[in-house]
DNA sequence: CTGAAAGCGCTTACAG
DNA sequence: CTGAAAGCGCTTACAG
């Protein structure tokens, strides 16, 4: 019951709970000799970090990550993400989640897609002392980029390209994309191509259509159309397509902003409007989603390489944890064109005309 | 300067931050005022909440969460998820983290479909002091129960039924959506049913697999075959429904552990085997996932209505976080046959034999 | 309703 | 390498 002796009082005062105070004690060190033995740079004899460890182990310790976080790092990393439509994203929330687990570290998961605007969400991650932020499917404003900065906790981007430069961002380099779809489609002897857009204003949309457009006209064909999806789901696919089909000039060739689009849009193509894939109308999407491969669709696409993109955007937002002077960088990743049967085989399709 | 002004001297010590001390000393207040002031139901006037929140807008502070949590709720909730295939999920995780944030709690994730087991994960989540725990898509074992009770921790198990009963559980009846999916496939005409399974051992599937075969002898069919796909997957599903048919009693009907499977058992029917659905093979699922109503699948499966399951879970988690001495319950959510063109017309169907 | 003080459980200079 | 002490930013009895 001495007053000097707080391990003494502990029991009595916070109810059974376990603390490096309790493992002091039992170990008979320090509290400072606890806390090094259990920080992985703390300096620390081998012999003491044993016998802390057997303490810890005994009386049942286990770190409290939130008192660890008022002084130290928090080990949170904050995942913003404003699109649940795409499939794509179960896959990219796995490996992100599996990845910063990899390091110690934990998810905090922002859904910033209904009630929250982006600012909001980003205030919010930031009262957690987040050690990191990972900005999914969408861009973050400038001024919200630098209130990051200014708390020192770094951002990266993902899958977005950055006007405004000043965070680091890891994505495709999307206007090569739609111009490797405008080549895919016309060398496959279409003539009148259409493109179908995602979500508007949204950077990887606007450089698909840019490069493919843009890629039509360089090799003389003017027939183009271009419709807005408004989301990235399977319905805005489908709706969209039957817009295209209601127009005067129907397209024989689609180029969808990404691959759930392009699902919806090959099923309105078949089954609403009874034509035939890749014969009457050619299809091809971005992504690669595990869907695209399935039977049903067979879909041609670009594929990102999210598994990729993912560990290098996590390898980057450790980079700058640990140097907070590194400047930020644009990482650009290579996609791959997957010819699958929903487009005319090049050759054959050229021939034909 | 003067020792006894802690505020005076905060901006050499603390690199700016703003933090309580400073908006007491802006509002010219007490540092327990503005902690009262900022907390719902700390007892404080109108006045004083007003002056202080002028103050602390003024100098821009935000709210340590983290250091909250230190004496009082963390106000993190976390997310265990052990099945990353089954695209149902997405939706999930979008509806939970979004349940949370309307508590104005957020959502930590843990994946623990890898390298995690799933009590090293609930250790993990424990050491941020989350203030309750979802587990989806996997049971708890009961002593990890009993381990998250011992913290004052409650857990609520998502879409699983668990044996030892000791924990909040919302979910379906499965042995009730077995049986409708045998009396559907009955009824419809078929007389060779299988049951295609996902992961081992998991209660859904158990439990699925029981109301259908029993309620198939129930019927006196006597033809039926099992076969364990292993995952809640596209591919499971495929190569599962190859297997089957590689058999010498083929089945003319399968009902799928869930809508996933289905879809690739389907494709296999078709594309693989050549067979139609769903006059040569009848399909049930489950879940009703966004792809069942596509017009390639138009899957005939049973709706489990995630989004109240998910409400539900919240509901009662938060009923527990507020009254700890709350008895464990176990919810039921009824689920839903919905008809599409992957099965014969009931009446059609039995009228034809 | 308000303020002074102790405390949440850990980390981190600072000495030795 | 180790220990004593101050501190991280907030909350919560305890008085008044």
């Amino acid at each position: 019951m001495s007053p000097t002796n707080p391990a003494a009082n502990r029991p009595a005062r916070t109810n059974g709970k376990v603390t490096v105070i309790e493992v002091a004690a039992e170990a008979g060190v320090s509290v400072s000799a606890v806390s090094r033995a259990f920080n992985p740079n703390g300096s620390c004899s081998d012999k003491m970090r044993k016998k802390v460890f057997k303490a810890a182990e005994k009386i049942g310790y286990k770190p409290n990550r939130l008192a660890r976080g008022l002084k130290s790092r928090s080990s949170l990393i904050g995942i913003l993400v404003t699109d649940f439509d795409n499939p794509a994203y179960l896959a990219i929330l796995s490996d992100f989640t599996s990845a910063i687990q990899k390091r110690n570290c934990h998810s905090l998961l922002i859904n910033a897609s209904q009630q929250l605007n982006i600012a909001e969400a980003v205030e919010l991650v930031m009262q957690y002392q987040v050690d990191g932020l990972i900005v999914t499917s969408t861009t973050l404003p400038q001024r919200l980029v630098e209130a990051c900065q200014k708390q020192n906790t770094p951002v990266v981007i993902f899958g977005r390209r950055s006007r405004e430069n000043l965070a680091t961002v890891v994505c495709c380099d999307n206007v090569i994309n739609g111009r490797m779809a405008a080549d895919l489609l016309l060398d496959a002897g279409y003539h009148y191509p259409a493109f179908v857009g995602g979500p508007i204003g949204v950077s990887t949309t606007t450089d698909r259509q840019r490069g493919f457009i843009n890629r039509l006209i360089q090799r003389g064909c003017d027939h183009w159309t271009v419709c807005e999806g408004g989301r990235h789901s399977y319905d805005a696919g489908f709706e969209a397509t039957c817009k295209l089909f209601r127009a005067r000039d129907r397209p024989d060739a689609i180029f969808y902003a990404d691959d759930i689009m392009a699902c919806g849009g090959m099923d309105a193509i078949r089954y609403e409007l009874g034509l035939r894939v890749p014969e009457d109308v050619g299809i091809i999407g971005v992504d690669d989603i595990r869907l695209a491969s399935s039977r049903a669709y067979n879909l041609t696409t670009i594929r990102q390489p999210f598994s990729d993109m993912v560990n290098t955007t996590v390898d980057a937002l450790f980079e700058h944890i640990h140097n907070k002077d590194l400047p930020p960088k644009h990482i650009t990743m290579p996609c791959t064109l997957i010819v699958r049967s929903s487009t005319r085989a090049p050759g054959i399709g050229a021939a034909q005309n």
